[in-house]
DNA sequence: CGCCCAATTGAAGACGCTCAAGGCTTGTGG
DNA sequence: CCACAAGCCTTGAGCGTCTTCAATTGGGCG
């Protein structure tokens, strides 16, 4: 387990291009703004699974970048019951609002092996001194967190069980796809169905029958690791999902 | 009803010391900054109830400061349900992340009559360019507004509906206090049992029967447009509420 | 006075939870 | 190669919170 040890960057250039997939999905990047990033970059690392990265209310001094894994932002209250309030993908950052903030609300931790790179607040000082348009794009970016986060809102106070695990499904989907980990016929994916039950304010029992209802109906099938998007379109009008949310620029239209 | 008439400046300027307090309980201000922000500020407007200021998916040139009332950001779904995804009072941006995202994915309303101010984007652009500190705190500030939406999906997704509503209160405790517009026995606030059940994600039937336990309590008593809070450490309590997510700095701590 | 909207209450039902047990998969060690 | 343990998935049965539907009360206002 290669827990807190520096790695080498093998491999780590080509997972940085998600991050700009994930940039150019919803505005321009020029070459400069790009250089300006790659060398904004400071130590790479690694965690197993089930390793929390960024505790709530401790200072940070720099803002993580996830190149590969899944992540999640989350809160516990007293009972023990946990509430996911969004998932993180390759290409994002998990806490760019730490910039800001100082320190989280949340804890983020990660729900598979994950690689991420360390950006220092000190090199985004830099960036938002020098480079108003990319400052705004990553302002941008904060409140698209927000906007999932209101996405998600909906979700928990309004939508079916089914709906909710559909539309947890159709995001992912649409998320992965801008950097090149979906098509329209599924993902990877592994969650188990606890943490999908914490996500969409469900128990893992009510998500299992959920699942297996989806599956009956021939919409989705979640096994092994794998989401396998059987019906598409039946998916997405199971969830009422409207991808707008997601700001995508037209060349990204689904 | 002074629906879309420019309004004249009576009363406006004691109104847009509320955005001064929000700002300073998160920041420091400094003079030159505040009279940045008072010198951005165009067109004044009245709306009355009910009233869609912000249409979701259409863009806009500005973004709104409510001045005085209550509004509420919103997303509806097929069969009419609602979901409201943040209140907001006097002194808030209600779409500042307008500025950034150029339309918004939901609808803003008004809830009461309600006085506002608009701020051109080009404004707000003039200040991204020369006062980064304004900026930081202005980015911080829909930060803030994603800290909500955090904080509301927990109650969505894990809270009891007592709870839930208890959350909701006491989040209007504080925040309205910074503005002045609250102390510990209470406020002022002209929301519907309606309309706090789409902000919490039940019936306005059980909101009914949740706002009666609370009074029969001894916790709160809202009733005539006023929440009087009997027992504010028993009202938190019941919410499991800790103020944090509202980044108050020291010289607000409750 | 009568209208309208909000608040209130009752009764029945549904969606999802709790509790419990059994099955499957994977990894480990004898 | 098999036994065993641990974690996850699966299913059943009963229960509870909240919903739905419906009717009544109360308050503000033309």
């Amino acid at each position: 387990m290669n827990l807190h040890v520096p790695h080498l960057m093998v491999g780590t250039d080509i997972q940085i291009e998600r991050h700009f997939l994930r940039l150019r999905a919803r505005g321009d990047v020029s070459a400069e703004e790009e250089q300006a990033i790659r060398s904004a970059i400071g130590e790479i690392r690694e965690y197993p699974a089930q390793h929390v990265v960024i505790p709530a209310y401790v200072e940070q001094g720099y803002s993580t970048l996830l190149l590969e894994g899944i992540m999640c932002r989350y809160k516990d209250l007293r009972d023990g019951q946990r509430q996911v309030t969004e998932l993180h993908v390759s290409g994002d950052f998990v806490d760019l609002h730490s910039f800001t903030l100082k320190y989280l609300d949340h804890d983020v931790m990660t729900l598979s092996p994950c690689r991420v790179a360390r950006v220092p607040h000190e090199n985004l000082r830099r960036i938002t001194e020098q480079l108003p348009n990319l400052t705004r794009l990553y302002w941008f970016s904060t409140n698209l967190d927000a906007a999932i986060h209101r996405e998600w809102e909906v979700s928990l106070g309004r939508r079916t069980g089914r709906a909710r695990v559909a539309m947890l499904l159709c995001e992912l989907q649409a998320r992965l796809k801008i950097v090149g980990l979906a098509d329209d016929t599924g993902y990877e994916l592994s969650l188990t169905q606890t943490e999908i039950s914490e996500c969409v304010g469900l128990t893992n029992v009510h998500v299992n029958r959920v699942l297996r209802e989806l599956r009956q109906s021939g919409i989705v099938d979640l096994r092994g690791g794998r989401v396998a998007i059987t019906n598409l379109a039946a998916l997405r009008d199971a969830a009422e999902f409207d991808p707008r949310y997601l700001y995508l620029d037209h060349r990204h239209d689904q």
